[in-house]
RNA sequence: CGCGGGGUGGAGCAGUCUGGAAGCUCGUCGGGCUCAUAACCCGAAGGUCGUAGGUUCAAAUCCUGCCCCCGCAACCA
């Protein structure tokens, strides 16, 4: 009989820096899905990668000073290595920048220029040349900018569009008679209400403002814009052609059965994902899962402020297989999860080295000391056997009950429950006292034997979620991983089987102070000290300096603008005159702070609005890269309306 | 009124769609045990389910107002 076969991706990894541990959550999470899979016999295969283009990778080789292409080189292979690390077992690694990969894009998007799906077109709107923006005529308030108030002015730039309209109808109904096809369920009416049933815009899949793309071949001065790009990886990576010389892959494995990816990104995957497919005429996937997202604990992460957690720290500190299980088992299926490392270090402990190690070692120690390793089933059963045996032979169930409906931490807390029940089946047969008397001796084997066998079931139910683990546990036991089907009965640890004489700790309770101290370390590490980078200016005469008006001033009064997160605004007095002005500092500064200051004020600069609010004038202010602001002021007391030069 | 998510014992979460005795893990306290990684087992304390109203025989769950947190977006002259 031919395995069924099951065809799972990730979203490829944007390549703009090192991912931190919530992008590694995800390929961790694929990863699982598709050892359980491979477990039930499926034939799977696993796709992730790096998405590698557009203009903010540009800008950032640029800064660097290297090309877009090693850009992208360099931190690919730092994401693989990260995956690898990881210990995930996924079957290809398609990059956007691959040459296969590129050659069917551009296919595709002239297929779907040539029938009509994609047309030239404009980005047309109001544009309101200082904010840099388009709006639409809806958007506009009074006919004017709805951030600055000014005129805008009708504008536009030269576009491919992809039409959505026409497929709209065929995708809600899609959704409609399949209702796992976005999932957590709750997504779906999001997407249903915000996006489909609103009606949707056409999308731009075109752009002439930047180069680093895949090239409209038939327009050079457009490249192909991040979704049609970026999406198409999942079919491009199994080989397909658009001219029907497909890899056979693609024939084995597509339709996708499960795109895995975050849940901001769902609306991308569920709606024009599904109209590209299509309009090209290809099945679409299966299911969509949106996971939430990993977050960290003090704050958001930012690497400014030196507190991301990048999953090689952890892996340093913790090991990988505590890791996976971490992220696996505390992840809530649809709200965010928080990762701190006091809470992995807290799950070590409990979970891992309490529960799970010492189990397993104070089994392999008793089996040592009262019969030199062997492990015999004499078959003495008592009445308490028959609930461990119970709990034991349903588990594989449950786990599988959990993990079809993608309910990983679930699966993972069943398997736990199991390993609790083997703790307490000690408790109750108190091998220690069976030992003392040679009567209960046989007894005692069986005790023991119920616990190897056991032991072997949770260990090779383990392995999706932590393969080396599982592989530990079970060499330790002298045995190999137990096939699924062959859970349905209980006994079938081999009776006389030796385990080692030499029982390794599986996971070391921590201390977490000292953990505290090297998550410290890795703080400074991630964050070494930098002098700003800032691009040198054309060179100025006194005469151009002396266009600029600077003059201090003293801040009367000051308080945040209404509408904005990090706008205050200031009455500041310049000599005889009270003036208004804006600046962006409230997140460094509190408006009482600033009362009383001198500070340095820009006078001869056109006034201008921000969220509505007249500035006339700017306050000078130094900010480094680490999100520290510093407003100038003057250093010995002088009259507010002085001039500095 | 930019978009979205959330507020459940000290911590992290489930339960909310499909109202019907408030649950899990950790921590704390008490007890038991000694095979084991000061681990394991048992028991207890601790919650007006953000807040104010409404619907109902019955609300964490449905409806309305408000407060607070967090992402994203915008802005940072």
């Amino acid at each position: 009989m031919e395995k069924k076969k099951y065809y799972l991706t990730t979203a490829i990894a944007y390549t703009s820096g090192k991912p931190h541990i919530g992008n590694t959550y995800e390929v961790v999470l694929a990863d699982s899905i598709v050892r359980f899979k491979r477990q039930q016999g499926y034939d799977v295969r696993f796709q992730t990668g790096t998405d590698e283009h557009g203009q903010k990778i540009e800008l950032k080789a640029e800064e660097a000073g290297i090309s877009p292409k090693e850009f992208v080189d360099d931190i690919s292979s730092q994401i693989k290595s990260i995956w690898d690390l990881m210990n995930t077992s996924y079957d290809k690694f398609i990059r956007t920048t691959d040459d296969y990969h590129e050659k069917q894009v551009q296919k595709i998007f002239k297929k779907l220029y040539d029938q009509g799906d994609i047309y030239k077109g404009f980005y047309e709107g109001m544009y309101c040349t200082p904010c840099e923006s388009f709006f639409t005529a809806s958007q506009l308030v009074d006919g004017k900018c709805p951030d600055c108030g000014r005129e805008c002015q009708p504008a536009k730039e030269e576009a491919y569009f992809l039409k959505l309209g026409k497929y709209a109808d065929r995708l809600i109904e899609h959704i409609n008679t399949h209702p796992e096809f976005i999932q957590p369920e709750s997504r779906k009416n999001e997407m249903m209400n915000n996006f489909l049933l609103a009606g949707l815009q056409d999308l731009c899949v075109s752009r002439t403002s930047f180069k680093w793309g895949i090239p409209v071949d038939f327009d050079d001065k457009h490249v192909v814009y991040v979704w049609l790009d970026a999406l198409s990886n999942y079919i491009t990576g199994l080989g397909y052609d658009l001219d029907g010389n497909s890899d056979e892959l693609y024939e084995k494995y597509w339709p996708a059965d499960l795109h895995l990816i975050g849940k901001d990104i769902l609306r991308f995957h569920t709606i024009y994902w599904p109209i590209m497919l299509m309009a090209l005429d290809i099945p679409l996937p299966k299911q969509i899962f949106g996971h939430p997202w990993l977050l960290q604990g003090d704050g958001k992460m930012s690497k400014s402020k030196g507190n991301v957690i990048y999953a090689d720290d952890l892996v340093e500190v913790f090991g990988v297989d505590a890791i996976r299980y971490f992220v696996l088992h505390e992840m809530p299926f649809e709200n965010d999860g928080v990762i701190t490392w006091e809470l992995v270090t807290e799950r070590v402990n409990s979970d891992l080295a309490n529960t799970l190690g010492n189990l397993v070692n104070r089994t392999i120690s008793m089996s040592n000391k009262y019969f030199g390793g062997v492990v015999n089933n004499t078959g003495v059963e008592e009445d308490v056997d028959a609930d461990l045996k119970s709990v034991v032979l349903a588990t594989p169930g449950k786990v599988a009950e959990k993990m079809d409906k993608l309910r990983v931490a679930d699966a993972i807390t069943e398997i736990f429950t199991m390993f609790k029940r083997c703790n307490k089946y000690i408790d109750e047969t108190t091998p220690w006292i069976l030992a003392k008397d040679d009567a209960t001796k046989p007894r005692l084997e069986t005790v023991l034997y119920n616990l190897i066998e056991g032991i072997t079931i949770g260990a090779s139910l383990l392995k999706p979620f932590m393969p080396e683990t599982s592989e530990k546990i079970l060499a330790q036991l002298n045995t190999t991983e137990r096939a699924l089907e062959d859970m349905d009965t209980f006994g079938k640890y081999p009776s006389g089987n030796k385990v080692t004489e030499t029982p390794e700790i599986l996971f070391a309770r921590l201390d977490v102070n000292e953990v505290l101290e090297k998550a410290e370390e890795f703080k400074k590490k991630n964050s070494p000290v930098k002098y700003p980078e800032v691009e040198p200016k054309e060179e100025i005469t006194i005469e151009d300096f002396d266009k600029i008006q600077i003059r201090v001033g003293e801040v009367l009064k000051c308080e945040p603008v209404k509408k904005s997160k990090k706008l205050l605004v200031s009455q500041i007095r310049v000599g005889d005159e009270v003036r208004q002005i804006v600046s962006g500092i409230s997140q460094y500064y509190k408006p009482e702070e600033m009362v009383g200051k001198k500070v340095a004020v820009i006078t001869n600069l056109k006034p201008t609005k921000l969220c509505g609010v007249e500035s006339q004038g700017m306050i000078l202010a130094a900010g480094d890269d680490a999100g520290n602001l510093s407003v100038l002021t003057v250093d010995k007391d002088i009259i507010a309306g002085s001039e500095i030069c």
